[in-house]
DNA sequence: ATTTGACAGTTCAATTTTAGAACTATACAA
DNA sequence: TTGTATAGTTCTAAAATTGAACTGTCAAAT
């Protein structure tokens, strides 16, 4: 599959994985959240490639995820800053840490706590519905075909089901 | 890098990306949710190239995501389906899905719409504080580091800011 | 009895990506 | 004049991925 096709499947994991998905653009997104603008910030603290950081960076732009803006001139200098549509990105960021918070930490405990400006409490993030404000689980959801589904004929990605036809003697 | 040393970085969503951060197993993951579960049918799903596909289920099986379980004996067939541990990644896979629904729909609309059983309403899934309830927004939170986080010397991961030190003439 | 098809992989050559390191360019500061 | 900081680009070697074919087991159909 060429990566780009990604974009254009009638599915919005499949779309958001065409821009996101990648494990170097995660970092470099991580960086951003923790305020890293910068070019060579972002290769220091990453040990990225140059080389990948530069593309990743500009796929990232033209994606509207950052944007480029200049903070000096001779030598022109730019700094990679989130756009709205980059913040938006934050549930998914804190849904990742979050799951290694609960599955991958070691004896010694969380690397990192959060603490919530608001409510002043160190908290864990909680996904909600937005109708009724329950918390959310795989088994409680159901989908349906949207709008932008595929038309019939074709396979609706995101809403096939590889039925467990048991057959012959069972295990 | 190599992508095995991710999971001994003192960051939760360093190592949540060493797991499940690249395309393909992030395009199982979904096939999983919607109740894929058997090797034949992933591969006709995604288009991954089988070779590819056996390396990420039994990577996904070695940390504990899925597990391969016997269906039938003669010839021994297995089915991939979410632990616990997997179907934590509920709300990561439902963070991707909103942002794309977001950002990245066309004119036509979702492609999936999501009804919550409990309430019966169509919904959005919203990230919230769990200790008052109130919606997350990367600006309200702040990190401390954790117990687990890297001592003194060395940089700790997910905790340096790249001040914007301002030189000479701005733009 | 033989062929066909489903299933779950494995193997291998060709292509694409990524890593690692060095190199370019501009301009300030010592 | 040399050194440093910044933001890249270029190059070759190494690693990962693709595409396609191949293996092996068994059930069902001919």
């Amino acid at each position: 599959m060429k990566w780009d096709e990604l974009e254009e499947e009638p599915c919005s994991m499949a779309r958001t994985i065409g821009v996101i998905g990648d494990r170097w653009t995660l970092l470099i997104l991580r960086e951003c959240f923790l305020r890293t603008r910068r070019f060579e910030g972002f290769q220091s603290a990453l040990g990225i490639t140059r080389h990948l950081l530069a593309e990743r960076l500009k796929k990232l732009v033209r994606q509207g995820v950052l944007r480029r803006i200049p903070y000096q001139e001779s030598p022109k200098r730019h700094e990679y800053i989130l756009t709205q549509k980059g913040l938006d990105l934050y549930p998914i960021m804190m849904a990742l840490v979050h799951w290694g918070d609960t599955h991958m930490v070691d004896e010694r405990g969380r690397p990192l706590l959060h603490e919530h400006r608001k409510c002043g409490k160190m908290f864990d993030p909680v996904m909600v519905c937005s109708e009724c404000g329950e918390p959310l689980s795989a088994k409680e959801v159901h989908v349906h075909p949207g709008p932008g589904a595929r038309p019939a004929p074709e396979r609706v990605l995101l809403d096939k089901k590889a039925k467990p036809k048991p057959r012959r003697k069972a295990a």
